[in-house]
DNA sequence: TGACGAGGAGTGGATGGCTC
DNA sequence: GAGCCATCCACTCCTCGTCA
């Protein structure tokens, strides 16, 4: 049997043209070429390797660990006796602190929501000895402390890595609040419609300028916006206010995306919503007459523009195929009856949060390839053609070449009446020749009017109409 | 009261600099 | 070149404040 298995993360860190664009030194060169930045990464890699095997403990765990809601760690206010000089270089001294308040337990409403770990709170493994000096900053009124601290004082995150000198022991309190912050509300950003749409269609123009990292706009890329944003809009939003609504529209894209792939629905090309037949609504009105339909699962606004944003991410390049278990039954989550299309990954999707996160951390996936029973256990010849069989079979799986695709989107738009030579066909097979998503898109939607749609969306975006 | 936005905490990976 | 540590970066999760 052969087990193809999740694409692997490269432990090469990808290449970020902002760390270019800054000038010629030579951390910025060494950045650009990824041969002078393997000759560091590797032998980093492999050290960590070592030192985790040294250790006699476990790798990092890609998942954080989740713990019940009132377990939830929070450090005292006192300050510590060994406190750290104050952050150079800030003019004005923080005004001072009340003191804080007695400690309680916080319920809020994530906590009364959740009766198990999924509305649990993230916990660091080692939150215990480990008071960040950024916290402590923070309360003496340094509102832009991250970079400072980041400088001056081993984080959590630092601390992991270092593994000989962990931060001292402090105090802490489990149920500290927060103290309140002061009201400063006055730039408040205020997201309609036309701003949502300038700002998801500048990060689609940062993105194929390549200002695109991993899973989101590089540094540079934030800048670009951030500058046409503000002389497009005339609002004076800082570049945070503008990650924070991305992030929450790529929430919400993939929390719907991922809802509507768990469920094996399908969308509703006219109204962006959520498509069935009617006796899966019918299941579904008995099943959920108590509840209603959470606002996660609505169809974020610009579904086409998160789509080209977050549609394809560099994650789902592909898959590897590795062998292995072939001696073995090893269980399966799909056979040939049953087989899994990677866009249709259902595994993932347990919730919104967590198909969010699935999809920033390139999600192992497993798919089985069954082969027939071996005859004999060692015979190589047979493992060989084993093998091959597999190979062969997930061939006859396999996508319609881009030739393929063409020919199709040329069939459907001779059935969909439109004439040859017209400035629409000569669109949709420009548009579907440049560019494999716009072809697949294509030839995913149902209807000549979606489908008419898509490749006027498609071409004024390309050519910013 | 729920939706939404702001912001902090913490994570994981990559890389630079220093020392041996 | 390896080991160690610090730093940077982008991300998710969570809490809290505001507002309709």
């Amino acid at each position: 049997m052969i087990r193809r298995r999740g694409s692997l993360r490269s432990p090469l860190r990808p290449f970020r043209p902002v760390c270019a664009a800054g000038g010629p030194s030579a951390p910025a060169l060494r950045r650009a070429r990824p041969s002078l930045r393997r000759s560091r990464a590797l032998p980093h890699a492999s050290r960590s390797l070592r030192r985790s095997l040294a250790a006699s403990r476990p790798l990092r765990p890609s998942v954080r660990i989740r713990r019940r809601p009132s377990l939830r760690i929070r450090r005292r206010g006192s300050e510590p006796a060994h406190a750290l000089p104050p952050p150079v270089g800030r003019p004005d001294p923080p005004p001072p602190v009340p003191p804080d308040p007695p400690p309680r337990l916080r319920a809020g409403p994530r906590a009364a929501a959740a009766g198990g770990p999924s509305g649990g709170r993230t916990v660091s493994r080692a939150v215990a000895p480990c008071i960040t000096s950024a916290h402590r900053l923070e309360e003496e009124g340094c509102k832009d402390h991250k970079s400072e601290a980041h400088s001056k004082v081993p984080t959590l995150a630092s601390s992991s890595t270092g593994s000989c000198s962990p931060p001292p022991v402090c105090p802490y309190n489990f149920r500290h609040k927060r103290h309140k912050a002061p009201a400063k509300m006055n730039n408040r950003a205020s997201w309609d419609e036309p701003t949502t749409k300038i700002l998801l269609e500048m990060c689609i123009e940062q993105k194929n300028q390549l200002n695109w990292s991993d899973r989101c706009l590089t540094k540079l890329g934030w800048r670009n916006v951030h500058s046409r944003f503000r002389a497009a809009t005339g609002l004076q939003l800082g570049m945070k206010q503008l990650q924070n609504k991305l992030n929450n529209l790529r929430r919400q894209f993939f929390g719907w995306r991922a809802l509507e792939n768990s469920s094996s629905l399908g969308r509703d090309t006219q109204t962006g919503g959520v498509s069935a037949d009617a006796t899966y609504w019918e299941q579904e009105q008995q099943d959920t007459q108590a509840r209603s339909q959470p606002h996660s699962v609505k169809p974020p606004p610009f579904l086409d523009l998160l789509f080209e944003l977050f549609g394809h991410e560099p994650q789902d390049r592909g898959t590897l195929l590795s062998a292995g278990g072939i001696r073995e039954g090893t269980p399966s989550m799909g056979t040939e009856g049953n087989f899994v299309d990677l866009e249709d990954d259902p595994a993932p999707a347990t919730s919104a949060r967590f198909s969010a996160r699935a999809k920033s951390k390139r999600p192992v996936r497993e798919y089985s390839v069954d082969s027939p029973t071996k005859k004999r256990s060692d015979n190589l010849e047979q493992y060989i053609r084993d093998l091959s069989d597999s190979v062969a079979k997930r061939s006859l799986l396999r996508a319609p070449s881009a030739h393929e695709q063409l020919n199709r989107c040329l069939e459907i738009l001779k059935e969909d009446g439109i004439e040859q030579g017209s400035e629409l066909h000569n669109q949709a097979m420009f548009s579907c020749g440049q560019s494999s998503d716009c072809r697949t898109t294509f030839l995913g939607l149902d209807t000549k009017a979606a489908r008419l749609s898509w490749i006027n969306f498609y071409w004024n975006m390309m050519h910013k109409k």
